[in-house]
DNA sequence: GGTCGTATCAAACGATCGTTTGAGAATACG
DNA sequence: CGTATTCTCAAACGATCGTTTGATACGACC
């Protein structure tokens, strides 16, 4: 580790590059962001990427798995909290679910950043990628999955999956800000994602308290 | 126009442009997929591209031209047919809005295709892409708009663009097929998308029915 | 103090990018 | 038929891409 007097104005190269990678990939894209732009915002040179992380690819791996396993933490922390408890709501549940993600884009580190970056993460497709998210989605997924099924006895296996599903997709959109919703300029943006959080639950609430329904029995 | 014996095994130059820029866009991404992929996937020469369009902006932007307009144009005339009426639901509006955009991801003619570079253009973030899209959509959303407030009077207006931004989310990301369900392999692509559309329809249906509330008087 | 491993740097590598060129075929029109 | 227009094609343009190289500086350890 270097400690020369003039090595970094702050963090290390390794942090530098990954905060710089976070925000462009999430302006311009994985492929549309180049090192030579990353390297000119980390202020480091062009070759320190391939010599800390080995790759453009390994890169991205690294940008995704350094919130990822915060915002995994975070998220089973608050479902133990109220997990199996008689008192604990579906809101509850949904709250650890929405919230951790919600201060995530909160974080003045570049959290807002990365939420966006997970949403490019989805949109991409990659079947590599995806896999990646899977296994650590898959997990958390899982556990909540569990706990939705106590809190809604009435409710198919299958049918809180599909559910947590869109629970998730409105939530990806919602953080990373796609909507066609304008902020009012009077309002501070950590009160509008405030607010796009509480209309999140809400409205996951009521749509996961919906009477189970087969297909086969399908209305049209 | 060109009508040479062998010009085209089939449609036109420009498209087949079109729709081979279509599928490579909606796996590689905009950056990702080179006009080299994209012509020879279209079979046709790499200038032809330059010589039809201008530039791989001008294409993007007409691959995005030809889907909407015709996914707009389903969208209100279902709406149109239910306007008003007294016996029309809200899940009759839900299904003029989401319908049209399960039956373009379901067009053999590459539709499917277009529904994930519509999510990724909603994840690009990109500002000039954006206010083309808003134009678009914004037109059609006003419409929604007012039939939802038509049956849910209850509702504040603001409540309703909410709510509506939610549903949005939801469907672009379940219909670009990002879920972390897995299809299973007994089960059609056709098949999985119509009961991702009930799914959708429903959950939706009850979020939007939620009571209205102020932010003023938030539960937290 | 000399050696070793770590880190940074400017420079260059070959590959690929979007775009342009100019010649040549195919079609339309008088 | 001859001219004009439309379209296709191979080839090349300069720019930028991710990656590699080799030299150089510096702290750590015996």
């Amino acid at each position: 580790m270097s400690t020369s007097p003039f090595a970094s104005r702050e963090r290390t190269t390794k942090e530098r590059i990954l905060g710089a990678a976070e925000a462009l990939f999430a302006t311009h894209g994985f492929a549309g962001a180049s090192l030579r732009q990353v390297t000119a915002a980390a202020k480091v040179n062009l070759a320190a990427v391939n010599y800390h992380f080995g790759s453009k690819d390994k890169l991205i791996e690294e940008v995704f798995r350094r919130r990822l396993d915060e915002l995994n933490t975070r998220r089973l922390a608050a479902l133990a909290r109220i997990a199996g408890k008689p008192e604990t709501q579906l809101e509850d549940v949904l709250d650890a679910y929405i919230r951790p993600a919600l201060d995530l884009s909160r974080t003045d580190g570049g959290g807002a950043a990365f939420v966006r970056v997970l949403a490019r993460a989805y949109a991409e497709h990659n079947e590599t990628l995806r896999r990646f998210l899977s296994e650590n989605y898959g997990h958390v997924l899982r556990q909540f999955a569990g706990e939705f099924g106590r809190l809604l006895p009435g409710l198919a296996k299958e049918d809180i999956y599909w559910r947590l599903d869109i629970v998730t997709g409105a939530l990806t959109y919602a953080m990373a800000d796609f909507g066609i919703i304008q902020r009012k300029t009077d309002v501070a943006e950590r009160d509008h994602r405030e607010q796009a959080a509480e209309h999140l639950i809400r409205f996951a609430a009521a749509g996961m308290r919906n009477p189970s329904f087969k297909s086969s029995t399908a209305t049209r």
